[in-house]
DNA sequence: ATTATAGTTGCAACTTAGTTGCATTTTTGT
DNA sequence: ACAAAAATGCAACTAAGTTGCAACTATAAT
């Protein structure tokens, strides 16, 4: 998502949900398109800093809206704490993986068709709206970061 | 998960776990084997009446060493309320599905070897110990109830 | 049977995520 | 520039989950 964002991307995503351009807006929309990962909701209050610092409420707000709008996709993940990330065509649902070591949260590759078809195969009376994967695990840095510490000798506390 | 469930099931699989066996654990125990659907932390308290009655806090240790030495498994859902489920051998991990309307979570097929393998494909520097899968709509309870209502023309509040 | 010990529970207090109501400020349309 | 509508900030709240600690209970050792 970070490939050169401009302000300007902001302006034409909020002007064409309708909505009014606020500069708090704009903040939290320039934080989300230019971070490589979802962000959590006090991960985009901590990076609103200075001049663009908002009040807790009011972010709660605004990513409301962008969801109600399309906008911003939320990812549940495990831990109770609530992701977010852009949901622009270039970017379609896909699967998570989040690393139960150092919490990261990073982006896997989308469905194909035919996969998500197969996942809600039974159950045809239900209407589905989304489809949501995560998986868990330990991410590549944090299992190079054990196999070092105990190379090194200072495994097992 | 509720085909005649005893409380020697209970006791079995506390043993089976090597833990000490105490009433508290016992309860909590026959209410998630009694259950046909994942159960929160909440309802689960809520089960627990009477002489059954226990601490919130202890809840949430017993459910937090069930699910340490795998006899629960826990899901993240949408509105960042857990649910938790047996973890038995008859019980395999699963899809889920959350009902948007009245919040029920239900259960779905269990994914096969090859298309779980399908969802890890790339990234085998990671290390997956957990796939969860929630799709989430409108079950076919809440669909019907709607469309009774517009029948009615009771629609649109 | 008695006592030390480890493990378990309940209570109070805390943290963190998210929400609601309301007064104040900012946008927007004219 | 100005009124109406929308958005923001603040305080206070709820709900989920956690931590520390004292009290209780089961177990094993004497």
């Amino acid at each position: 998502m970070n490939n050169n964002a401009t302000d300007k991307d902001g302006l034409n995503i909020l002007q064409r949900a309708d909505i009014s351009k606020t500069p708090q807006r704009l903040a939290v929309l320039n934080i989300l398109l230019k971070s490589t990962t979802p962000l959590n909701v006090s991960c985009v209050r901590e990076l609103l800093t200075g001049k663009n610092r908002i009040d807790r409420v009011t972010v709660y707000r605004i990513l409301s809206l962008f969801k109600q709008r399309g906008i911003i996709r939320e990812i549940t993940s495990t831990g109770g704490v609530n992701f977010i990330e852009m949901a622009t065509q270039e970017n379609p649902v896909h699967p998570h993986f989040s690393c139960r070591s150092c919490g990261m949260l990073s982006c896997l590759e989308p469905l194909t068709f035919s996969q998500s078809h197969q996942l809600i195969s039974a159950k045809e009376d239900y209407s589905v709206d989304h489809i949501e994967i995560n998986i868990s695990g330990i991410c590549s840095g944090c299992r190079n970061a054990t196999m070092l510490q105990k190379q090194s000798g200072k495994g097992e506390q």
